[in-house]
DNA sequence: GCCAACGTTGGC
DNA sequence: GCCAACGTTGGC
């Protein structure tokens, strides 16, 4: 599959974690309010493709399993919602700031593939989550997918 | 349009 | 809880 994509998407465990998701079968990513990770959810994100689902603020953190993209992009209510956390005055529904796409889980690996393990690959070296610590959302070259697959099932 | 101050992410 | 990295805001 030449067009193939995969993706990481970053959620911290005790905020909305991979049982989270497996219990939930589908969430809506709310919250993602970092212009890139937006650009890339909105302009790239196909249904279909498949996500490296990370835990940040973990013992360890790392990468538990896989989740899948299941919708188009779509605004996030939640910028229009005063009493959410995630709102933002400036953002209007005729012109929507923050976007967002369903998230289905998939699978939870049989072991965490800790950061460190993935910081430590030289394989590895070049993916985004050892290069730009801050973006929770990234795209994951399909080498590098393959390689994190292939170390948390063995 | 530069850049310092500020705020947040996220590893440890 | 500390603090480095780094994106965003706002003064000029």
């Amino acid at each position: 599959m030449a067009d193939e994509q995969y993706w990481l998407m970053k959620s911290e465990e005790d905020e909305y974690s991979i049982d989270d998701l497996a219990r939930d079968g589908k969430t809506r990513w709310v919250g993602v309010r970092n212009y890139e990770a937006r650009n890339l959810m909105r302009d790239q994100m196909r249904p279909g493709d498949l996500i490296l689902y990370y835990h940040s603020n973990a013992k360890p953190s790392g990468v538990v399993g896989l989740a899948r993209v299941a919708s188009e992009s779509y605004p996030d209510h939640t910028q229009f919602d005063q009493e959410s956390r995630y709102f933002d005055e400036k953002a209007t529904e005729e012109e929507p700031r923050w976007f967002l796409v369903d998230v289905e889980f998939v699978a939870r690996f049989p072991r965490v593939v800790p950061l460190k393990e993935i910081k430590a690959n030289p394989e590895l070296s070049e993916m985004t989550l050892v290069r730009r610590m801050r973006l929770s959302v990234q795209p994951v070259r399909p080498e590098e997918f393959r390689i994190v697959k292939e170390m948390a099932e063995g």
